[in-house]
DNA sequence: CTTCATGCAAACCCTTTGCACGTCG
DNA sequence: CGACGTGCAAAGGGTTTGCATGAAG
């Protein structure tokens, strides 16, 4: 379910590969949806953990240093974090469903040749075609 | 310095237009850069003011719900804010200075036919011509 | 004179940290 | 056993809110 390659770069970035990593990584992993801190808390409940809030904020950490995961801060407050490749692309991102999709296509062109620009950030917000369905 | 259209879109919003509003404003609207609350706080002591944390915050808000201020939640858990036109747009933002150039130019194609795209963001964060010249 | 603006301080709440204990290798 | 993982509770810190006072219209 959770590529080899994960659990090598998580060892790579010192981290102990721990049964409560090894599940929270794989649900997270799986899930192809951003979560809030608290949101993941459940969902690992959901699977019969118990991980204290601490871990979890500590496990994307590592996940973020490992470039494993990218955190999206929201007006909100609450940061939503999202578990993907650490290659350049960009999201579909549900704001029904939380659901995200990768789009690896890249087509911006910088529109200003004197900026040097070090990052540049392109998501999709909107609904995704199972949550249009749902509520057409 | 600040468009009549600006104080005719705060009135609509319910606003009044009191001295230190008049002067936050001008100093926010012509500065062509992103602040953190406190960093429009310090802007304001330099200019004389001495504008209390609360009524930043509620300027702040105020602006947003006139559609005048966009607000750009920071990993560092400082929220950044940029003053500009309601109308869609993206930007370049210099990471050394702060200083924020608009981009009207929008060419980007949504990639994924059956995602409802309802916004999309599109900024550029890196080092604008002055910063570059400065620290080459 | 009614409504809104302002500033202070306290409350809020997400996140981080300290500490004690348990686990991995 | 030495280093790291885990959970609890407390601390941290940006933001929000309550309240009393003072302007705007």
């Amino acid at each position: 379910m959770v590529s080899e390659e994960v659990w090598s770069r998580l060892r790579d970035a010192g981290l102990r590969i721990t049964p409560l990593r090894r599940r929270l990584v794989s649900l997270f992993a799986s899930s192809r949806r951003w979560f809030t801190p608290e949101e993941l808390i459940h969902a690992a409940e959901e699977a019969g953990l118990r991980p204290g809030r601490a871990t979890i904020y500590r496990l994307i950490d590592a996940l973020m240093e490992a470039g494993l995961c990218k955190s999206f801060p929201q007006e909100d407050r609450l940061s939503r974090y999202i578990f993907c490749s650490p290659n350049h692309h960009h999201h579909l991102i549900c704001l029904d469903c939380g659901r995200v999709v990768d789009v690896t296509d890249c087509a911006v062109k910088v529109p200003d040749a004197t900026f040097r620009v070090s990052e540049h950030v392109v998501d999709f917000f909107g609904r995704c075609a199972g949550c249009q369905r749902t509520q057409a």
